[in-house]
DNA sequence: AGACTGACTGGGA
DNA sequence: GTCCCAGCCAGTC
C-alpha cells in the first residue's frame, strides 16, 4: 500500500499520543519486520526537518533516549518529553509500561 | 559493484 | 547476569 516503509514508519510515529512513548522494535514490528528495528532508528535520523514527526516519543525497548544525540539538542528529547508528564531519569523513561504505546496493540 | 554503518532487538554463550 | 552474534532496510564510502 504504501510506497516505502519510510512513510509508514512516519505515519505510525505520528499517530503516537501525547503523553505516550512507543518503540523502534515495536513499530518495525507493525511494519512487518521483527528485526528492521534499525531502519525505524534510520528513518527518525532521516527526518532531519520533519517537525511534525513526534520523534521524541520513539524510544528503544528499554525506555532509554538512545537518540537524543540526533536532536539539536540532547536535552531537547527530555524536555519535551517531561513536557508531556514523562519522568526522565539518567536519560531513561519511568514507568515506560504505563506510558508505552503499542501500534500492534492500540492500532490493531 | 561490494562492504560498512546506524536513534534496535532477541537469543545464545 | 553480562557479552556477543545475527537479521532487518536504506544510505554512504
Amino acid at each position: 500500500m504504501k510506497e516505502n516503509k519510510f512513510e509508514e514508519i512516519y505515519e505510525v510515529v505520528k499517530l503516537i499520543p501525547p503523553g505516550r512513548v512507543s518503540s523502534y522494535g515495536a513499530i518495525a514490528e507493525y511494519l512487518g519486520s521483527k528485526r528492521g528495528a534499525r531502519l525505524v532508528g534510520w528513518a527518525m535520523n532521516a527526518l532531519n526537518n520533519r517537525s511534525d514527526i513526534p520523534a521524541h516519543r520513539v524510544l528503544n525497548k528499554t525506555g532509554v533516549l538512545s537518540g537524543k544525540n540526533a536532536f539539536p539538542h540532547p536535552n531537547m528529547m527530555k524536555e519535551k518529553l517531561e513536557a508531556e508528564n514523562l519522568v526522565i531519569i539518567d536519560d531513561k523513561v519511568q514507568d515506560l509500561a504505563e506510558y508505552f504505546w503499542d501500534p500492534n496493540i492500540e492500532l490493531l
